[in-house]
This record gives C-alpha cells, sequence and structure tokens, in this order.
DNA sequence: CGTGAGTCGGGTAATTTGGGGC
DNA sequence: TATGTCCAAATTACCCGACTCA
C-alpha cells in the first residue's frame, strides 16, 4: 500500500515522466551516444542525475517522434 | 489509531516535507539504491527514522532537479 | 499483534559518460 | 555534419536476506 498523505506540494510538481538513454535510443533506433550528442547540442532537453546520468523527458521524447514519423520527408 | 503525519503547519517553523527513497527514485528516474548512494557520498542531505530508513527534503529533491535541467536551445 | 510493502546492507552485472578516431 | 564503434572509468541496476514502516 502506497502512503497517502496529502503531498503539500510546495509549487507546481510536473509529475515529469523520464527516459533513460537506452530507451530514448530504442525509440528512435539509434546509438545511445548518439542521443547523448543530441543532448550536447541542444537538440534535445535533458536532466542530469547526482552521478551525471542523462534523464530525458518523455513528453518530448515523444513529440520529436511524432513530428518525424508521419512525413516522408519534410513538409 | 492515530497517524502521525506532517500536518500542513499554518504558521512558523518550516513544514519541510519528507520523501521516501522511492520518491526520489521516480522524481530522477532511478532505482531506490542509487538515491541511497546519493546520501552516502554527502550529495543529498537525508534524515533518519528511528529505525535507520532515510528520509530526504523535498525542497532540495526539487532544487537538485532544476539544477540538472538542460533545456534545448530552441523553445 | 500480524501483514504487506518498503528500505535497509552488501555484492555483482549492466549502462552511461567522455574522449578519440574512422 | 552526422552516426557508429572502441576504450577506460564512473555510475547505476538487479540480486539476496533481514529489518522497518504503516
Amino acid at each position: 500500500m502506497t502512503r497517502e498523505v496529502p503531498l503539500p506540494e510546495t509549487s507546481e510538481d510536473a509529475p515529469e515522466t523520464l527516459l533513460t538513454p537506452a530507451e530514448v535510443a530504442q525509440l528512435f533506433r539509434v546509438d545511445p551516444k548518439t542521443v547523448t550528442r543530441w543532448a550536447q547540442s541542444g537538440k534535445l532537453s535533458s536532466i542530469r542525475t547526482l552521478g551525471g546520468h542523462r534523464r530525458y523527458p518523455q513528453s518530448e521524447v515523444m513529440r520529436l517522434l511524432d513530428a518525424g514519423k508521419a512525413q516522408r520527408e519534410d513538409s
């Protein structure tokens, strides 16, 4: 049973789901290293764990996936 | 049975909300064990229950989340 | 006072990072 | 310019048994 206390969200809580580099890489069918390069070049937002590993917002990844899937090349 | 949950303090005193290892882990998309290592290495402050379990200040967790943010250059 | 979920510990795989070169 | 691969070091994930929490 999960704890059910009234979490007094200090401000605005965005339960943003995060994806690991491997997960994003599989979605795009590229190497995890490529995903890292996207993040480094500012093409993709990223969050850092306290150990330095990157986590990517699922919502943005999905948006970028949809942006280029139904199109033949580019409209 | 009466439960000792953090009441929404209406005045002074820092109503510091404490998060469980599992909650912090979900926010960073890491394993609860990883959060424990962060606390052990001093990267994250923690409170100990009388039984030895760790609790983490929500405010600090949120601050660290924002600190590791890297947005896209184009928004 | 039981019960189930969560969190200790430690150990050992798997993943990620960063740089360099193709 | 963009992606894939090799490398070593660092970080993280999963395994267990025992204990704590609600």
